[in-house]
DNA sequence: CCAATCAATGTAAACCTTTACATTTTCTTA
DNA sequence: TAAGAAAATGTAAAGGTTTACATTGATTGG
């Protein structure tokens, strides 16, 4: 059984005020009764309760995250981010995965009340309406990555059709033509972006991706391996693989391998997020540089922008652009060459 | 501003015990009321304060997990374990990091009075004393992997002896003599179990493990590669590197490539953990096979058979063993070939 | 030596629920 | 139709804190 503070006030013969005054360090308390109480909660091992805490003070000192999923080094970099910037404060966190299920998140968010000072929900799928229909008035709420533009709520944007299309130009640079692409889910905005990206980034040089070169992955490595199978299997295959996260570019290059073949000699193949493995595989992986871990740090300072400043200025809407982490994954595909042995063989 | 029972109470012309029970499912309330509180809870969104019941019910829904880190795919995979088995509950999860530091295990623990159920804690550095001072005796306790043999709590370990062990065999038994190791930290509960192990394993066969082939890491990608290259530096290069997790053995190939050499033909690798992302590398890592997603469901099964059968009984120990799992990265030596070598050297 | 001031401490309300017990309403049945 | 039972609802305490306000005791100035 615990103590409360019941039970050192009675111990101390003082009563609670006092205790909760040596507790919280405020107000002026004789130095004398002071160290009694100090000795009276160190012989009882008290520790007050937050939650009954919370409950008065209205602050919890705890900031809600809500992921689609805690599985795997992306979510992993985001949760530290947001777990350092947290910690620094003093705050801590209280982590929830939605498995982009809408009642899931209802669950979370509801489990959320009352013990959260603000929350940070980043949901690339889940649309709008039952998204906002959920999200708590009475506390601040971070958008990261979510599939909404209400002006409302502060909101967290990766720049991935930015980021998609510049991979797709190294690619065309590189002499690339048939590029096949390892999609997320259909209605995942993340997805959709990069998509746009990708298919951008040809049209502005004129030409026209080939569609049926776009492959529905599910940002894990066993959908970018089952899709690499097919790919491979493709008469006419493709000279590069453009992976829309590092996570199915790993199961693309597990994939390639097993067929014998050879990154980048035989095909390029790249991915997305640059999680932090990507330069410790073999060739090391060429990626678009997304600052995941800033991106907790950057939802949870935003955060606290919110909590102290009683900013009620408009929200704020970030975008995070990406840059390129050229590595050793993709090689230029010499055309003249390609053509002379065409014309060899011709 | 949000609402509370006691709006939701007025607003329907009722007591707020009344509205409690709508809410709570039980009782028998006249339809009618039931259904005009209903339509009250729906229209102003109330949603209920469950800080506030947990105070009053002694039950918060949650489960505390106190893990070294939050980085890197091990502890993603131990929460991802968690939170599906605590989810399948109808339960939370709150996550904290304790970074190995005794301030910040009892920054989370008091953080977790009063908010959580049940508590899982992870923490093979800090050592006894300190974590048992700490530890709630309100609620249910999991250890994992700590250094404490206390009899009192539950506790769950992983049989690292066994593994290194059952690891250095197999490289002895591919004929390798000069077997690196990198370790973890120095008091690091885990590190200390696989070098116990990894010297047992030598011993049995009456040959003395080198001390100086012993390095020391911290479980990073980074420790393993800067370890790695001191490792290539010695005149009398070892033919084997067995890295104490699969982080510091992906740091460890990365050192190794640079310096030109292939694994396994120049030297084997293997790590420890086989952590999801371990089959996918290239060549695919050899490594022992631990559980982590499972360890994180059976602490947490582990706790709800406290919570439920109130299970005054003796706590349990359980000792979870590990399984090779074979891959690409360690080559057998061929001793003969080696002697052959030399003899047309000499 | 008394009133005024100030420091130290105590009392009780508030935070938002749940629920045992009390009370009111409705329904049965003689 | 009245009494008694059953159903529906209400009242208030409890859970563990914080804090505005009240009270006590000591100190100071006149």
């Amino acid at each position: 059984m615990h103590f409360n503070i019941i039970d050192v006030a009675k111990k101390a013969g003082v009563s609670i005020a006092t205790v909760s005054r040596v507790i919280n360090g405020s107000e002026k308390v004789k130095s004398e009764t002071r160290e009694k109480i100090l000795a009276v909660i160190e012989e009882l091992k008290y520790v007050p309760n937050p939650a009954a805490r919370g409950l008065i003070m209205r602050k919890t000192e705890a900031i809600g995250l809500l992921l689609p999923d805690l599985h795997g080094e992306f979510f992993s970099e985001v949760i530290r981010g947001a777990d350092e910037a947290v910690q620094a404060q003093g705050y801590h966190l209280i982590v929830s995965s939605s498995h982009n299920d809408s009642k899931e998140i209802e669950a979370a968010l509801r489990f959320m009340r009352g013990r959260v000072d603000a929350i940070i929900v980043m949901s690339p799928q889940v649309d709008s309406e039952i998204l906002l229909a959920n999200l708590p008035k009475s506390v601040p709420v971070v958008l990261l990555n979510c599939r909404t533009s209400n002006p409302h709520y502060d909101t967290i944007m990766t720049d991935g059709f930015g980021g998609a299309k510049e991979m797709t130009n190294y690619l065309l640079d590189l002499g690339h033509k048939r590029i096949a692409v390892l999609t997320g889910g259909e209605n995942n905005i993340e997805s959709q972006e990069r998509l746009r990206g990708y298919r951008n980034a040809f049209a502005e040089r004129d030409l026209t991706p080939n569609r049926s070169l776009e492959f529905r992955g599910s940002f894990t490595e066993v959908s970018g391996y089952e899709a690499t199978r097919e790919i491979l299997l493709l008469k006419d295959r493709p000279t590069a693989i453009f992976a829309f996260n590092d996570s199915m570019a790993i199961g693309a290059i597990k994939a390639i391998r097993e067929e014998g073949l050879k990154i980048p000699t035989d095909i390029s193949v790249c991915g997305f997020d640059d999680i932090p493995v990507a330069k410790f595989l073999s060739p090391s992986l060429t990626s678009v540089c997304v600052p995941i871990h800033d991106l907790g740090v950057m939802a949870v300072n935003r955060v606290f922008d919110r909590l102290t400043k009683r900013t009620k200025g408009a929200s704020a809407h970030m975008f995070v652009s990406t840059t390129l982490s050229i590595r050793n994954s993709c090689k230029r595909i010499n055309i003249m060459s390609n053509l002379e042995k065409e014309e060899n063989v011709a």
